[in-house]
DNA sequence: GAACACATAATTGTATACAATACAAGTTTT
DNA sequence: AAAACTTGTATTGTATACAATTATGTGTTC
């Protein structure tokens, strides 16, 4: 429940913090997809000039968070029906592999770690914050790609991950998130169990399950204004 | 100190352009890893101000081609031996399989275009131009990529690529590139042939002897100036 | 000669000013 | 009225000025 500070920040706000805050408030859905990001906006609500907003934009187009156009400015990625199967299909291709490493190299510090995000997501879900969740549930597959050692896939899954935030935000079907804690706990258990197999089969799974909760409706559109959203 | 103050481009030099005029000297290695990237010098070399170099550079070290260091600056990225190791591995996990995709899609158009590639390669290395060759080797693995008709990891592909450039540049140990040759060609007769599971294989087994060619041996270090390198 | 302190230069970080472009609304023309 | 043009405003693109930080060189001390 501790939400970082994000909003208007009481020390300098360097390029990637605000980076940082902005792809927060996506994965968090605070904002959704399409929004249009002023430079002018974002530099009062951050309290810096535009030079640095923009470095920040700039950093979140190259994981295809947002999108430049150029003259045109930037807004919140909306990725299309193709992008978004991709982006699963990508996934299903590193993150068993990922998991199966994973296994081999998971200390107990580890298994706490990830079976404590399970706790905050679940926590978040029970203060009906599913944004929240959704972001720590990202993490919780970051934290594998960690584990696994491989520092350049690790990014590649963050970014997948992150995009991933903004198709739930645009095609998700289901209600609730549920089904996923069962899938996490049994992959933590056959981590710590050191079974790799196992691992790698249940994280497939887990993102078939994913892969196939997604559907045609499109535009889940409800829109805060930028300062309600990002100064809380 | 002849002040060629106009660089490749005679129109107007955009952030892009010169990433990607940045990224091609690297690829073809003129400007060697760990070359320190002064803005003000980038600055005068394409006629902009330090504005766009400063883009320009971010970009590049999105891809991690540049390394930058807050308060330090811009240098071309030397990955470690480690870094190295998992790129190769990432290739190995992402290229054989978009290989097979490819090979099911792949058109006559395609074919023509990667034997072109191969013989713009060939050319090269009678040219005694091993950078260029290199170069346009990587584009014949990005092409593969785009063929199989996947974005994103088309994406992950190109800037594993990038890394690969001076991978090789810092620890590669065989003479030529000839052996590639082969294996190019082969791929390609696998993909007209639409042969996936050859064309996986043909791929798997290129990359694991382009991995193997790598040493221990660091620093392959003539540094030619940065005007000289750019202002060809 | 090595280690340190300090001044000076080089370089990066950030803010701001201005130019270029796109957007919206109103006006004219047909 | 619809299309084309005009003007005004909002927004982005780029250059520049200045502040902050790091690198460099010089002299002093031991």
């Amino acid at each position: 429940m501790t939400r970082t500070k994000l909003s208007a920040p009481s020390q300098a706000a360097t390029s990637d913090s605000i980076a940082q805050a902005l792809s927060l408030a996506i994965h968090e859905h605070r904002i959704s997809p399409g929004t249009k990001l002023v430079e002018d906006e974002l530099a009062e609500i951050y309290g810096v000039s535009r030079t640095v907003i923009r470095a920040s934009l700039h950093s979140l187009s190259h994981i295809q968070l947002v999108e430049i156009r150029r003259n045109k400015g930037a807004s919140v990625a909306s990725p299309s029906l193709v992008e978004a199967h991709e982006v699963f299909e990508a996934r299903e291709l590193l993150e068993p592999r990922t998991a199966h490493c994973a296994a081999e190299r998971t200390t107990s510090t580890d298994i706490a770690k990830l079976e404590r995000h399970i706790d905050d997501e679940h926590a978040a879900l029970e203060a009906a914050d599913p944004g929240r969740a959704l972001y720590l549930s990202g993490l919780f597959h970051n934290e594998i790609a960690r584990i696994a050692g491989q520092a350049t896939i690790a990014g590649f899954i963050e970014t997948l991950v992150a995009r991933s935030s903004l198709i739930i935000a645009l095609y998700w079907r289901r209600e609730s998130a549920l089904c996923e804690k069962h899938a996490h706990h049994a992959l933590v258990q056959a981590l710590a169990d050191k079974n790799g197999k196992l691992a790698e089969e249940l994280m497939r799974s887990h993102l078939v399950d994913l892969h196939s909760a997604l559907d045609l409706r499109e535009r889940n559109g409800r829109a805060l204004s930028l300062k309600d959203a990002l100064l809380q």
